[in-house]
DNA sequence: CGAGTTCTTGACCTATGGGTCCAGAAAGGT
DNA sequence: ACCTTTCTGGACCCATAGGTCAAGAACTCG
């Protein structure tokens, strides 16, 4: 998962793999079948673990947009702070892989589904709580904000400060 | 440029260019050097047809919002019909090079940069038009902006339908 | 403990990636 | 018309991608 989260599905080789992994060639291949397969479980293995995280921050307790705000600063200072700046691996393999490989595309797709659905879940609990105005369409503005976790963490990849992220991270919640 | 925004660079073979260009392999590097150079070359063309479209749409007349809203829905629509789904070059190159090759990730933070200003601009014009509150930084959002159009031309190449696509705009327009 | 099963490994294989080179075709100068 | 220069295509090159395999090591289990 580190190896593919880190260059991309195609710029990983199976020796990159092999080295990773301190294993022998024939291990890696009688373990996984192909190249193609073990992606799929690192990516697997990737939303079972990063992007339940930020589902998770946003079910804690207080007031929504504080919860909001601090997840979208988390992401962008864990982003930021990775020396490689690998940026959100669903995101990635979405640039990468969305024409070819259906799978992949679609492994992303629930990933983004859920993170939606659990915007959305945030926002009806911020409407109940007369944080945010109850005439806004939920469902819409969980869209907005998950378009926005996508957006921020494409572009912490090519950020040069924290600044532009930030200057997105207000903004949005401000807004709502 | 075809090839590289519809493969991405990683995944496209000297093979792929010969083909698509109709000339032999020894011009092809007669002429180019080398993939890499290439692909820069084709990147640099993007930016120069396709990303600064984009910012022209923003410059025309009318009320703000409105050319905000044909904006996006005019790069959803496209990407949307486009057979493969190829999205925006620069985002796709931002998630597949920014790691890797600094020249890259820095012409898509120029075209960023850019697409951000042109952004700004139309918000302070808003703003002197009343149709956006002046008590909004307009730099923010101008970030905010540019930041759900990356977002938008990520999710294009996954979603399924424009339903969400169309969620998104909306709210972004609605919550300004 | 010993036989059978599973794991591991690195040598090996083929096709292709990315690139060079040269012989000849076109183009250009005079 | 001739020579020079540039352009072109494709044969050729080496390293590596992606994967297989056989032989031995390690683990089971009665």
């Amino acid at each position: 998962m580190e190896v593919f989260w880190r260059k991309g599905y195609a710029a990983t080789t199976p020796q990159d793999l092999v080295d990773a992994l301190g294993i022998g060639k024939g291990s890696l291949y009688n373990a996984f079948g192909s190249k193609r397969a073990l992606f799929e479980k690192a990516l697997c293995r990737y939303r079972d673990s990063q992007a339940l995280a930020l589902i998770e921050m946003l079910e804690e307790k207080g007031p929504v947009k504080d919860r909001l705000r601090k997840a979208l600063r988390f992401l962008a200072e864990t982003d930021l702070a990775d020396p490689d700046r690998r940026g959100c691996m669903a995101v990635n393999t979405a640039a990468e892989l969305a024409g070819t490989d259906e799978a992949a595309a679609d492994l992303v797709r629930r990933m983004f589904d859920r993170t939606e659905g659990a915007f959305r879940v945030l926002v009806e609990e911020g409407q109940r709580a007369g944080e945010i105005a109850p005439g806004r369409d939920a469902h819409a503005i969980g869209s907005l904000l998950l378009n926005a976790v996508v957006g921020l963490r494409l572009m912490a990849r090519i950020a040069e400060g924290p600044d532009r992220l930030s200057r997105v991270i207000d903004a949005t919640v401000d807004v709502l």
